[in-house]
DNA sequence: TGAATGATCACG
DNA sequence: GTGATCATTCAT
């Protein structure tokens, strides 16, 4: 079953943790990608230092405030970029990041678009599953969340083992 | 451990 | 226009 845009209408915790086990499908050209979410990380709004939602609204992050069930690509690092879904609703801003998956469907692709020696870390961070998934800010910042749109994610029933909640890492502030 | 790297934003 | 900042990755 596809998740309906409503999935991400809600709180921002409750949709990190639901998109865990969830299949993630991107097309890209004749091609489909897709992998099973296995790490997400919350984003909130104001209260939130790390959020870009923090300091307000601006020209980068409005689609955080403006939309939810919608796709924000943004560049880091000048190198790499990185995939979140907005969530919860308007004047509410609220992201999801993927941080990692577990390659599913063109895995072959995957490993052609990301031009790196180890094959086996493939999807294990948020950096190169874009690489990976040929996710880039031009194409896909501001999509909706459906198979029209090119990328949508889907619920094929797929266990969790034994999720964990904890604090985020790897963030300066 | 540290270097690579460019969009974004605040300033005025 | 300038300069500070950054939610990463890879090789040493």
């Amino acid at each position: 079953m596809i998740l309906p845009l409503d999935f991400f209408h809600r709180d921002t915790v409750t949709v990190a943790r639901e998109l865990l086990g969830k299949k993630l499908v991107v097309k890209q050209g004749d091609d489909i990608l897709s992998g099973i979410i296995t790490e997400t990380e919350a984003y909130r709004g104001q209260d939130d230092p790390a959020s870009h939602a923090y300091p307000g609204i601006t020209p980068r992050n409005r689609l955080m405030y403006e939309t939810y069930g919608h796709v924000y690509v943004y560049l880091i690092y000048g190198m790499y970029h990185c995939l979140n879904f907005t969530t919860e609703s308007l004047r509410s801003p609220g992201a999801v990041l993927i941080r990692s998956i577990m390659p599913i469907d063109g895995i072959d692709s995957m490993q052609r678009n990301r031009q790196r020696s180890s094959l086996v870390h493939l999807t294990d961070g948020p950096g190169k599953l874009c690489q990976a998934l040929g996710i880039t800010k031009t194409t896909h910042n501001g999509l909706p969340l459906t198979p029209e749109s090119g990328i949508f994610l889907e619920d094929i029933g797929y266990p969790i083992t034994t999720p964990m909640c904890h604090t985020r890492i790897g963030i300066t502030k």
